[in-house]
DNA sequence: GGGCCTCGAGATCA
DNA sequence: CTCGAGGCCC
C-alpha cells in the first residue's frame, strides 16, 4: 500500500494554513488581540485537518492540528534537561533582600565588574505560581517539553504542552539557534480556573483546590486530549541551552527576544537599579497582586547583565545572581481540636496540633506540627485555643501564634507525656537534646512501623506493595517484629489481612524476596542508622564494599569516609555494636539478605532496563546489529514489530510502515541522537568508533 | 504537607 | 466502585 502522491499545491497550502493559524493563535493567546473571528479560524483549521487526513505524510510535528491532543501515553518518559533547571533561593523580608544585594555587589566589585558604590541593574518580574517546564526547540520547531523533576531529569510531557496555545510550535524568528531550551511556567488564570471548577461541578466531578494544582493535574494527564480541554497558559521567563547563541547581553534582552519569538512574557517585567528600586518594584507588583490574571507568590530579582551573572555563578543548586522575594504567607485563624503526639522511626516524640480544617494558601490545613517540646512551650498552644496558621515557605503548615484573648477559660497547658503513647516505655530526653524520644525501640509499635516502612521504601530496599496499610497490619498482628521477619512471611499469614487477596499477597512476597539482593548502599541506608542518610550510606558502601567490613570498622576508620565526622562515626559504630541493632542485622543476614557489593545505581548504569525498542530505517552511524547490541547492553530489548508495549521507536532514513504504526499508537519516536541520549552517552564521532 | 494523577486489585452489587 | 500504593509538584 503506497502513500498517495502529494500534489505540490497541497503542501504549499498546508504550510500556508499552518503559518496563518499559528499567527492567529499567537494574536489570540499571547497578545490577547484576536485578528480573526472564531468561525473563520475554525474554517482554516478544518481545511488543514482535511488536507492532513487526505495526505497523512503532510502532517508535521509543528502542525496546529496537533494541539487537539494525541492518543494516550502509557507513561511519561524521563527527560534529561540539557542544562539543569535550578531552583531559586528565597528572601522573606527586606533584610534578606538587602543581604542579597550586598553579596552581589561585593562579588561583582571583587571581580572588577562594577565599581565601588555602583548600583546593580536587576531584572524584576512576578513569580508566577504554576509549574516550571522546559521547552526544547530544534531549528525553531518545538520538539519536546518536560517538567522540572529534580532539576536534572524531569518527565516528558510534550504532547500535553503541544496543546497549550501559547506554546509556539514554531518560533516566529528565523535566527533561532539550532537548539534552544525555553524555560517558563505553565499556569491557569484565576478566572479560567473558576470556570473550569464550575464545569467540573456541573459535571459532578471533583473540584480543584487552586489554579496551580489544576494546572499541574492537567499537565500530568496521560491523555493529552484531556489537557487540550484545560485552559492552560505558558509564560516564558528564561532560556537554558542555546541561550548564548541568542547574542543577548542582558536578561531583559533575552526576554525581549522570547517575546519576538512568540512567547508570552510577564508584562510587569522591568529593569531597576539598586536595592531601593528593587523594593519599590516589589511593592508595585504586590499592590497589583489581586488584579493580576494569574496567581503569584512573590517577585523574582535577577542580575540583568549576563556577564555579571556568569561571574556570580551558582552555589549548590541555586544561582547567586537571582533570588525570589516571597510575599508573606497568607494566614488564617482556626481552632486547635486536639494535640497528639507522634512517634517517629527514631522514637522522636513530635506534638501535632489537630486543627479545625481551614483553607489557607490554596489548601485545606487540618494539622500542623508543633515540632518539639520547646517550640510548644514557647508558643504555649493548648487544646481549644484559637490560633493563627500559615504555610511556612508556602509548604508546611505552621501554627504562628495563639490568640490569647480567645482562649477558653480553664484550658490547661499541654504537658508532654512521660510515657510513650504507643508502647508505654519511658520518654527520655538528654540535657542537650531538643527532642524527647521513646525508649521502647522495636518494642514500640510506632517505631517498628516506621522502621519497616523506611526499610521497604523506594530509596532503600524498594519493596513494592509494602505500604503503610500493610505494615500497620503486620505490626498489629505480631507478624513482623523486625525487618528480618518480612522475609519469613508466608502466603497463609497474609491471606487473612484486609484488602490482601491472593494476587496482592503473591506480589508483595515476590517483591520481598527480590529485595534480598539490593546494592549495599541501599541496604546500609535501609538499616536506618541515626545520622546516615542516602548520601552517607553511599559513601560508606563505597569505602567498605561489604557489610562485614563496615561493621568491623572503628570510629577512626569511619571518619575517613567523606563527610563523616565524629558524630556520624559514633552513630554508625554504635549501631553495629549495640546488641539490639546488631542482632537485627544478624537476623537479616541469616534470612538470606545479601547486599551486593556493587555501588548504588545512580540510575545511569542501565538506563533502558525493562524498555522495549523497535528499530526501523537506516541509522546514520549504527548498523542494526550495533544498535541492538547497544540497547541490550543498556538493559533494553529490541523487537521486530511495533505494538502498544513498545517504549521507543528508533527511526532512521527511509523508515517504512513501522513509523506510521508508531505515530498512530502515539509512541515515542526518536532518532539515533535520541537513542544516544537515552543511553546517556555521547554520539560517536562521525567516522565510526 | 497537601493535592493531583494513575494503576491494580479488592469489595460490592446487579 | 473504592482503596491502597506509588509518583510528582510546589
Amino acid at each position: 500500500m503506497s502513500a498517495p502522491q502529494i500534489p505540490d499545491n497541497a503542501s504549499v497550502r498546508a504550510a500556508a494554513l499552518r503559518a496563518a493559524i499559528e499567527q492567529h493563535n499567537h494574536a489570540y493567546y499571547v497578545l490577547d488581540a484576536p485578528t480573526i473571528n472564531d468561525a473563520e479560524y475554525d474554517c482554516l483549521f478544518r481545511e488543514l485537518q482535511e488536507l492532513e487526513t487526505q495526505y497523512p505524510a503532510l502532517y508535521t510535528s509543528d502542525s496546529p492540528t496537533g494541539r487537539v491532543g494525541a492518543p494516550p501515553l502509557s507513561k511519561f518518559l524521563p527527560y534529561t534537561h540539557r542544562q539543569p533547571m535550578r531552583s531559586l533561593n528565597n528572601a522573606f523580608n527586606t533584610a534578606e533582600v538587602h543581604a542579597f544585594d550586598e553579596r552581589v555587589r561585593d562579588r561583582l566589585e571583587a571581580a572588577g565588574i562594577i565599581s565601588s558604590g555602583a548600583r546593580v541593574g536587576y531584572a524584576v518580574e512576578p513569580k508566577f505560581d504554576g509549574l516550571a517546564v522546559n521547552l526544547c526547540y530544534e531549528r525553531g520547531v518545538f520538539v519536546a517539553g518536560a517538567t522540572r523533576g529534580d532539576g536534572t531529569i524531569g518527565e516528558t510531557v510534550t504532547a500535553n504542552l503541544r496543546t497549550i496555545r501559547s506554546v509556539p510550535l514554531r518560533l516566529l524568528l528565523n535566527n533561532a539557534p539550532a537548539l534552544l531550551e525555553v524555560r517558563g511556567e505553565v499556569l491557569m488564570r484565576k478566572q479560567e480556573f473558576l470556570h473550569l471548577n464550575a464545569a467540573q461541578h456541573a459535571a459532578g466531578k471533583k473540584l480543584f483546590a487552586n489554579p496551580r494544582n489544576a494546572a499541574a493535574g492537567s499537565l500530568r494527564q496521560l491523555d493529552s486530549r484531556v489537557s487540550a480541554k484545560r485552559p492552560l497558559f505558558f509564560c516564558a521567563y528564561g532560556v537554558g541551552e542555546g541561550g548564548n547563541a541568542l547574542a543577548c547581553d542582558t536578561h531583559a534582552s533575552q526576554l525581549a527576544w522570547l517575546r519576538q519569538a512568540g512567547f508570552a512574557i510577564a508584562s510587569q517585567s522591568t529593569v531597576v537599579n539598586g536595592e531601593v528600586e528593587l523594593l519599590e518594584a516589589y511593592q508595585k507588583i504586590a499592590s497589583m497582586r489581586d488584579e493580576l490574571p494569574c496567581e503569584i507568590d512573590g517577585v523574582v530579582y535577577k542580575v540583568n547583565d549576563l556577564a555579571a551573572q556568569r561571574a556570580l555563578g551558582y552555589v549548590s543548586r541555586a544561582p547567586r545572581f537571582a533570588i525570589a522575594h516571597k510575599f508573606p504567607a497568607e494566614e488564617a485563624r482556626t481552632r486547635v481540636l486536639d494535640i497528639e503526639v507522634q512517634v517517629g522511626r527514631t522514637g522522636a516524640i513530635t506534638p501535632v496540633a489537630r486543627l479545625q480544617p481551614v483553607f489557607v494558601g490554596g489548601v485545606t490545613v487540618s494539622s500542623a506540627t508543633l515540632h518539639n517540646e520547646g517550640e510548644l512551650r514557647r508558643k504555649d498552644v493548648r487544646i481549644g485555643d484559637k490560633v493563627r496558621v500559615r504555610r511556612a515557605g508556602d509548604v508546611i503548615p505552621e501554627v504562628c501564634a495563639v490568640l490569647l484573648d480567645e482562649r477558653p477559660a480553664g484550658a490547661p497547658p499541654f504537658v508532654m507525656p512521660v510515657h510513650c503513647p504507643e508502647c508505654g516505655s519511658p520518654v527520655e530526653k538528654g540535657p542537650e537534646e531538643a527532642v524527647a524520644r521513646c525508649s521502647g525501640a522495636m518494642i514500640c509499635p510506632a517505631q517498628l512501623r516506621e522502621t519497616l516502612l523506611h526499610f521497604a521504601s523506594r530509596r532503600a530496599m524498594d519493596i513494592e506493595g509494602l505500604g503503610e496499610r500493610l505494615v500497620g497490619q503486620l505490626v498489629e498482628h505480631g507478624m513482623a517484629l523486625s525487618p528480618a521477619d518480612l522475609y519469613r512471611l508466608h502466603m497463609s499469614q497474609l491471606a487473612g489481612l484486609e484488602r490482601m487477596g491472593e494476587t496482592s499477597a503473591k506480589k508483595v512476597l515476590t517483591a520481598i524476596t527480590a529485595s534480598k539482593h539490593r546494592e549495599l548502599a541501599r541496604f546500609v541506608y535501609a538499616l536506618g542508622i541515626r545520622d546516615v542518610g542516602e548520601a552517607t550510606a553511599r559513601d560508606l558502601a563505597r569505602r567498605y564494599g561489604s557489610i562485614e567490613a563496615l561493621r568491623l570498622a572503628d570510629c577512626e576508620s569511619l571518619q575517613k569516609t567523606p563527610d563523616v565526622g565524629p558524630v556520624v562515626a559514633q552513630s554508625v559504630y554504635r549501631f553495629f555494636h549495640e546488641p539490639h541493632t546488631s542482632g537485627a542485622l544478624d537476623a537479616l543476614l541469616a534470612v538470606g539478605v545479601s547486599p551486593t557489593g556493587a555501588p548504588a545505581s545512580d540510575g545511569a548504569a542501565l538506563p533502558l532496563v525493562g524498555k522495549q525498542l523497535v528499530l526501523t530505517g537506516t541509522l546514520p552511524h549504527l548498523t542494526r546489529n550495533d544498535a541492538k547490541a547497544l540497547i541490550e547492553s543498556a538493559g533494553g530489548k529490541t523487537t521486530g514489530s511495533v505494538s502498544t508495549k513498545t517504549d521507543y521507536v528508533v527511526v532512521g532514513a527511509d523508515a517504512g510502515s513501522k513509523l506510521e504504526t508508531a505515530r498512530q499508537l502515539g509512541l515515542t519516536i526518536i532518532d539515533e541522537a535520541g537513542l544516544y541520549e537515552l543511553l546517556h552517552t555521547d554520539a560517536p564521532p562521525a567516522s565510526g568508533g
